[in-house]
DNA sequence: AACGACGTTCCCGACTAGGGAACACGGAGG
DNA sequence: CCTCCGTGTTCCCTAGTCGGGAACGTCGTT
């Protein structure tokens, strides 16, 4: 029982939505049913059930099938990452020209940093993460960072087998509890060679203005141009980085507390 | 048959996210389903269904749930709405001030003109539609715009019964595709009482760089500030303001070939 | 004219989704 | 401190639905 209750329908109907949101080109049934591994007649049944709530819309011509108006109207209303990523990605890209290393946005989730951004590095060999990927929570730097300063219950819900990606990834539980300590005094995280061997990535949180983490900033290198001991310039970079971001996002919210009205 | 062939299982989720998303406040599993109309167990399978692909996300402390981060990540790539509303709310801001009449932008679809973004009349009585609700094609201004200038299979798709939404509604095929041929001449729609006595509203279109229809502009009032023979400043005020939007969508995406329709 | 590829429709059986009830938990109030 | 709601979560069983597969209609190509 690896993943238990599932409402499997569901679950064929947001991956083929995912596939079509995704895709730069309009996606026609065959493709889909190929790629999502479904019965064409299963697939067309769920495009029309998508296109009914407005999450798709069939070309009329084309008869290929593309996002639908809905999308854009809920991220109106999604306001996680819409403010966070507009904020962050002019800064981001000042920072990665000044360092030359890959910068990626991510937020917290229940199991995972989730990609929001990302800025190839503009070295010849290039080294990334895809926007809506997720990195895991022990292995990665930005996964660490929201270890340490995220929510309490999110280190408590670290249970074994934690998964190995590389000779390096740290499987125990403990240990990774014990480091967590140390990136709260130093403010920020490494990962050498933990979700790949050769690659490095350097950490640190991103607060909204209630002092709560909002995501968190990621550089991330070849051991060559970022080692475990990062250098000065590139720590700074970091952390004035992510305190530009911060503040900020203290700016746009008011200021002050923030109380959530009643129904 | 007026639903023919669905997924059930993926309607629930689409309109638990619905649901979610146009709330403004986080949601709990018990609210959920007394609003969808299922058992609990089952809203929560859907979703932990929804949170493994990211699109809603459970609060840690309160056990709320909320929009995912990847909704907006899916918006990043749905130019449709994007660009459009962008463009056009600051536009329609400044011919609302004009004339004090609510102004509503919508695209279309293969069975309705969807509401993208709306703006309040400044009158004491406010009339308007929300943003997600979907006007009739036959009944509605914005809705014989999009037969009248729109795909050509559209209005093909046209068959009864029309519903009827006040005794004044179109609800003959014939009559109502017979008012197309002067609705292209003219450049606009009307549409006084037909979807809701009392209520006018005066529609023209938008196109983009290609000659392709991209949205309509909608204006709706009480029969009292937009009769049936709309004025010379509510006329010239709307086409203005879909002139300006459609040039504004032609510069923005290289703005080549521009082949004008029929004015 | 024959072909192939596509989107769509149809049908039937396996299995899954949903109702309902029970469980774990936490805060409010006695 | 114990009780009592209220929550979110888990469990179980069965009716109903989802998916596979094949056939259909319709394009554009050969």
């Amino acid at each position: 029982m690896e993943k238990s209750d599932h409402v499997r329908a569901a679950d064929t109907s947001l991956r083929i939505l995912q596939l079509i949101a995704f895709s730069d080109v309009p996606l026609g049934v065959t493709q889909i049913a190929a790629q999502v591994g479904t019965a064409k007649g299963a697939v067309h049944k769920h495009l029309r059930t998508l296109g009914d709530h407005g999450m798709v819309a069939q070309d009329p011509v084309t008869s290929l099938y593309s996002l639908g108006p809905k999308i854009w109207l809920m991220a109106q209303k999604a306001p996680p990452g819409r403010t966070l990523a507009e904020l962050a990605l002019p800064l981001m890209r000042v920072t990665r020209d000044e360092l030359g290393l890959a910068v990626v946005l991510s937020v917290p989730t229940a199991r995972s940093a989730y990609v929001l951004a990302t800025l190839s590095s503009n070295q010849p060999i290039e080294i990334g993460v895809r926007p809506g990927g997720e990195l895991s929570l022990h292995s990665s730097a930005q996964g660490k960072v929201f270890l340490a300063f995220g929510d309490p219950s999110l280190p408590e819900s670290l249970a074994p087998p934690l998964e190995r990606f590389t000779p390096k990834t740290q499987t125990d539980v403990g240990s990774v509890r014990a480091e967590l300590e140390q990136i709260r005094r130093q403010g920020y995280a490494t990962a050498p060679e933990e979700s790949l061997l050769g690659i490095n990535a350097l950490a640190a949180p991103i607060f909204d203005s209630r002092g709560q983490i909002a995501g968190a900033i990621g550089l991330i290198g070849s051991v060559q141009h970022l080692g475990s001991q990062p250098s000065d310039t590139q720590l700074d970079g970091l952390l004035r980085l992510t305190a530009a971001i911060s503040r900020r996002l203290d700016e746009g919210s008011g200021g002050v507390s923030k109380p959530s009205p009643a129904p």
